[in-house]
DNA sequence: CCGAAGTATTGACATGGATCAAAGTTGACG
DNA sequence: CGTCAACTTTGATCCATGTCAATACTTCGG
């Protein structure tokens, strides 16, 4: 019934295998090992989600040198987190993060899941320090880009310019709508929306839009819809009785996609 | 008990007298006037706001440029509709504005609200179409800034490049902490939290941290923290109740700012 | 000064989602 | 292969907030 492909890469399936076993001490120097193959955005199979279209070859060769060096964060493990000194955007080459930020008390809130090709760490712009977490939640490989390189080459470079804004303006908007989302949608709209989301962006880069494999928990899922995972946990099993879904575990089948959008718009009458 | 003054201007209270009748079908063309008065941002005093600091008198002088006009906005008017075309951010300069998106069953959120000083319009870089409205909560001017003019002098004058940068960082970080309000907060949480963002805003702009006079309806404060908008009342009148506030209306009187505090950070056991 | 429209407050009641609790499932590791 | 920890599901109950309704206040135009 689930393939157990789904969700693996349809381009670069080369995730390298590597224990997953880590303590919180030895997360800074073990788990994050700066990793010095430099590889060329140019050929990157995922540049045309990271990359500005429409360059010439000069510029393109100009743009190689954004990247500094590839980065992998373990499962589990933060690439960075609240506090820390900003200095670059992240760009996810494999893996899925969160991002999250915390009271002062301790509750924290996930602000958002990121894939392959999307970029972290623009919160840490305005005050040069993170202002959320971002944790691994699978093995992951990221491109550090140094922000004042970024910033060098978008004043020569007009076009990564207005991609750079371009990217600032989307998690705005992105942030808009899950506002929407948190303050005036209920339960299972919010769940329909979130599962939506999550096979649109999967569609966009080749996987399958009927089957995903989700790397966070329900917990995860709770915090980011501002639910309690038990909520979440009814509403799959409610689309997966009226047919809309197949859910075991984490493993979901999306059945009827329409079905879901009706739910995730106007909840037609309870 | 409350002071009539409370919330002008301290720097510049020269609001024009404008009748405030208005439909509908009259904003596109009266309400919405493109003002050919031009003033330099060098001699605004809302620049420590707006502008980028340390800048030479050259680069001042250039930054100037900047603004094409001032346009009024009349109290009810929108600055901007979700769809419309996007070519400008735009600059408080007097005034109180609220953001809001919709559902596409008519539903809407209110996204935030903007005050002199603040900026508006970073939604439609992405899709060059705004995503959003700008809606006038009182008369208001602002500053209309060409994006392409903006993108050029920042190619030029990179401490305007890093100032639009930590503006649009700035906006993401704000909408976290909104999701972090929305997720995981409970209702007089949300609204202590409001009210303490918005007197600090004030402060910043030289008003009285104690007495603030809200621009907004109940309904426009609920919307805005997931609420309703009798539990946004109820709230106020808790407050009242506890000697944290004082409420006649829209206007307000910090009289605990401290309790209110400790109420946004831990409800100290309900 | 009056009436109407918009806004705000308050009470009574309903309910969606939270909380508490228990049992089932999965996967990692010794 | 068995055990343990993490995660998930499901049921029973509770409560914060939503909903509905009545009343009052404020503003504005006639």
């Amino acid at each position: 019934m689930f393939d157990p492909a789904a969700n693996t890469p349809v381009f670069d399936s080369a995730i390298p295998f590597v224990p997953k076993h880590h303590t919180v001490a030895d997360i800074k120097l073990k788990d994050v090992t700066p990793h010095t193959i430099k590889v060329a955005c140019s050929n990157c199979n995922l540049r045309e989600l990271c990359m500005p279209i429409g360059l010439t070859k000069a510029e393109i060769d100009r743009l190689d040198g954004m990247v500094e060096v590839r980065r992998k964060v373990k499962h589990g493990s933060p690439l960075f987190r609240s506090g820390d000194r900003f200095s670059a955007l992240y760009a996810i080459r494999t893996g899925f993060f969160k991002t999250s930020v915390a009271t002062e008390d301790g509750r924290d809130q996930v602000t958002g899941f990121q894939m392959a090709g999307e970029l972290m760490g623009l919160d840490g712009i305005v005050s040069e320090r993170h202002t959320c977490d971002a944790i691994a939640l699978e093995d992951a490989e990221v491109c550090v880009m140094p922000f004042d390189r970024i910033e060098q080459l978008s004043r020569e470079v007009s076009a990564l310019q207005r991609h750079v804004h371009k990217i600032m303006s989307r998690e705005i908007v992105r942030e808009n709508s899950v506002m929407l989302l948190l303050g005036s949608m209920r339960a299972e709209e919010r769940l329909a929306a979130f599962l939506l989301n999550l096979t649109q962006r999967l569609k966009a880069r080749g996987f399958s839009q009927s089957e995903l494999v989700l790397r966070m928990t329900r917990e995860e899922i709770g915090s980011y819809l501002g639910l309690k995972l038990e909520t979440v946990s009814r509403a799959f099993s409610k689309f997966a009785q009226d047919g809309l879904i197949e859910v075991r575990q984490r493993h979901i089948r999306i059945v009827d996609a329409e079905g879901l959008a009706g739910v995730a718009n106007l909840q037609e009458c309870h």
